[in-house]
RNA sequence: CGGGGUAUAGUGUAACGGUUAGCACGAGUCCUUUGGGAGGAUUUAGUCCCAGUUCGAAUCUGGGUACCCCGACCA
């Protein structure tokens, strides 16, 4: 991508609204944008990371044997009315009418959806056990949205949901989804904790969270060094020691990127969700259901990597793996690094070249508020000696290397 | 929903009730510049909305709207 055609205005100056960091610099990387509250627009920069995200966490969904759905984000009230959700779900629903004045939800989450989907198809135990998924838009009506792309009320969400005779293969599958998330969560650059959590409106026994450490997090956890337990302090309440072991906890603020329930039956009884046994008896399904918000680990990510000048971005979510930039604008420069530009991409690299005529300084800082991992520098003094500069952007120091062998991984 | 705050150009900001609303960045044109947001010249664009007080309102009052923060809820 020419960065002279990138739709991408940076700025020095961030929202003035603009609190948390990754807001802030999510802004003047132009990112994202907000249109009005909680409600934000992902612009081809932002879209692509999250387009990474995306297919991070299908690969994952795909490997622990899940299959895609879409579903829709007009929902059925009456099935609503079923799980009496309808009303108490908590934040409640949008609300619309269609033109014949019948009521209509906008779907925050689909174990509504979802139940109604499979009690249709599901006759007998060997129809089990399942997994469904999905990555799509949800709408929450919360009370505040807060700190940028973190809590917003319109959000893309992987949703995956399966479906088990008995609570032993839940448990089963329950374990595998939470490695997979652990792999999702490590292949985009973060480290994460798995706490016990309650679980709200979606309901059901046992639930986990998986936290990223920051202090701008609207959760936190209490941990035990010496025997690892976790806990949301909303499951425990307030209290000092560690209830398996009685050593001190330690209190930490992070933020929410993933949480994981065991829904049990809850949704299958009053749905009527059953399946034949091999006794010939009627039973309920057992299902979980395991959600990440793609915008909220977008902003993680951009929490707990940056520095002053600007993003840092993780390699396997970068927008683009290498920053090429042009300095002065010769015939030779410039046909030294169309040549970098064009081979980079022959070996599948995906490369924004900065073609810009503008100084070098607002280069540098536009390469660094963007946070591509790694950068290349074409210009008159590194041609002097056939090289092109290379630097990484979590990295200080900058090397030379031979334009004829170069290699970047 | 309860409490608090803010609203001036595309962005960030300044202006005791008193001339033509100032500055910076951005954007446009021209010239010079090219290793950390370059310099000069020139142009561009603004008081959230509706009332009221006043000789006079960005400024004071009332109402509205929007946004932000704290609380509750959540991926």
């Amino acid at each position: 991508m020419l960065q002279s055609q990138l739709f991408a205005k940076t700025k020095k100056t961030a929202p003035k609204d603009a609190q948390v960091i990754s807001y802030k610099l999510l802004a003047r990387a132009d990112f994202i944008e907000q249109s009005f509250s909680g409600v934000y627009r992902f612009l081809p920069l932002g879209f692509k990371v999250l387009k990474k995200i995306e297919d991070i966490i299908r690969e994952e969904m795909v490997a622990l044997g899940a299959q895609e759905v879409y579903l829709p984000a007009l929902q059925n009230k009456n099935l609503w009315l079923e799980t009496n959700r309808w009303k108490t779900i908590d934040p409640p629903l949008f609300k619309l009418e269609d033109r014949h004045q019948k009521e209509i939800g906008l779907g925050s989450t689909h174990e509504e959806e979802i139940t109604d989907i499979i009690r249709h198809r599901i006759k007998s135990y060997q129809d089990l056990p399942f997994f469904l998924f999905q990555i799509q838009n949800k709408f929450r009506n919360e009370m505040r949205p807060t700190g940028g792309i973190l809590r917003t009320r319109e959000f893309l969400m992987k949703d995956l949901y399966s479906f088990h005779a008995d609570e032993n293969d839940l448990v089963k599958f329950y374990e595998k989804v939470k490695k997979a998330y652990f792999k999702i969560f490590q292949r985009c650059g973060l480290s994460v904790i798995c706490v016990e959590a309650s679980s709200g409106t979606i309901g059901g026994e046992l639930s986990h969270e998986f936290m990223v450490l920051s202090l701008c997090g609207e959760d936190e956890i209490l941990t035990c060094k010496k025997c690892g337990f976790a806990a949301n302090v909303e499951k425990t309440g307030e209290i000092k020691n560690c209830p398996k072991c009685k050593s001190k906890l330690e209190k930490k603020s992070c933020i929410e990127v993933g949480h994981i329930f065991n829904l049990g039956t809850k949704y299958s009884q009053v749905m009527k969700a059953v399946y034949i046994g091999q006794k010939g008896k009627s039973q309920p399904i057992v299902m979980g259901c395991y959600g990440i918000g793609l915008p909220r680990l977008m902003a993680a990510v951009v929490e707990i990597s940056h520095d002053k000048a600007g993003i840092i971005w993780p390699k396997e979510i970068s927008p683009f793996d290498v920053h090429l930039i042009k300095i002065e604008d010769t015939p030779k420069v410039k046909r030294v690094a169309e040549k970098i530009y064009k081979d980079l991409q022959k070996t599948g690299k995906e490369v924004l070249y900065d073609d810009r005529d503008r100084s070098p300084g607002e280069k540098f800082a536009d390469c660094d508020l963007i946070g591509i991992p790694q950068r290349l520098v074409v210009s008159e003094r590194t041609l002097e000696k056939e090289c092109v500069e290379v630097k990484k952007r979590n990295e200080i120091k900058t090397k030379l290397l031979k334009i004829k062998s170069l290699k970047i991984d």
